[in-house]
DNA sequence: CCGGATCCGTTTCGATACTG
DNA sequence: CAGTATCGAAACGGATCCGG
């Protein structure tokens, strides 16, 4: 199969990546719902075809925003874990939820996991600095 | 026609506007660059085809993020201004750019207009709102 | 059952030509 | 200049298949 990015042009990247709601939709849930399988994103809430996570997650995998392993205690499982760049793009997507929830305000469940707004909202900075620390703690065990 | 997007599902309009390459450079042209006009955004950088565009300004003028008005000094062109709404998209716009700028070294001209960089990095949050009053004295005048 | 890959009809994109 | 119409190409996404 071909490629269905474009990696050769690197001066699209940010918008190939966040331009795209399904990276989106990936990038969110690894960082709010702590999903990791293959399973967590397809059973996921927005309904991703499968052809498509799975271009997607190649594509994620490619820019080093995610990588692959095995789960340690079961070899057979393969999860997907964010990178530090893709830890980066945390301040993006609590941005865009803070977005959501101001000027969006019919319905914004697809972006809001929890009740952690308020908390979001108090101290923006310490919020984003504890989810990135907490998934780092939580996926980052070698 | 029919409408290209689906504004009867708000649940996700937050990815239908940003998780879009196009939207997001339609709005971060008006931000940075002061685009203002049709020709403007169709002649930008990114090459936009004035479909997709006549589309995209539709759908964010639908959305409430732009509006729409007459020159004042000029009846017959049309311009399009962003509503508070759109104003506050500002952060992510910003965050986005400084990922690009530290996770994506290789080429960022996409999303840099400017050397301003520096100035952003010293200090996110007084220039975001630098922008966005900037912004507003320009194109605000009633 | 899980993690995908393949197939295939439908929708959307996007380059260009065209119109008022 | 500000869009609209056209049309082939690409992407989507539901269903299905398949190896482990």
């Amino acid at each position: 199969m071909q490629n269905q990015f474009r990696c050769s042009c690197p001066c699209t990247s940010a918008l190939d990546i966040v331009g795209d709601k399904w990276t989106l939709v990936i990038i969110k849930d690894m960082i709010l719902l702590n999903n990791r399988t293959f399973k967590d994103f397809s059973e996921s809430d927005e309904a991703i075809a499968t052809n498509i996570l799975s271009s997607r997650l190649k594509m994620l995998l490619e820019y080093e925003i995610i990588r692959k392993e095995k789960l340690p205690d079961n070899k057979q499982k393969n999860i997907y874990i964010l990178t530090q760049k893709g830890l980066n793009l945390t301040p993006v997507i609590i941005d865009l939820i803070i977005w959501s929830d101001g000027n969006l305000r019919e319905n914004h469940s697809t972006l809001l996991p929890t009740a952690q707004l308020d908390s979001v909202k108090n101290d923006k900075e310490s919020f984003i600095s504890m989810l990135i620390e907490n998934y780092k703690k939580r996926n980052w065990k070698r």
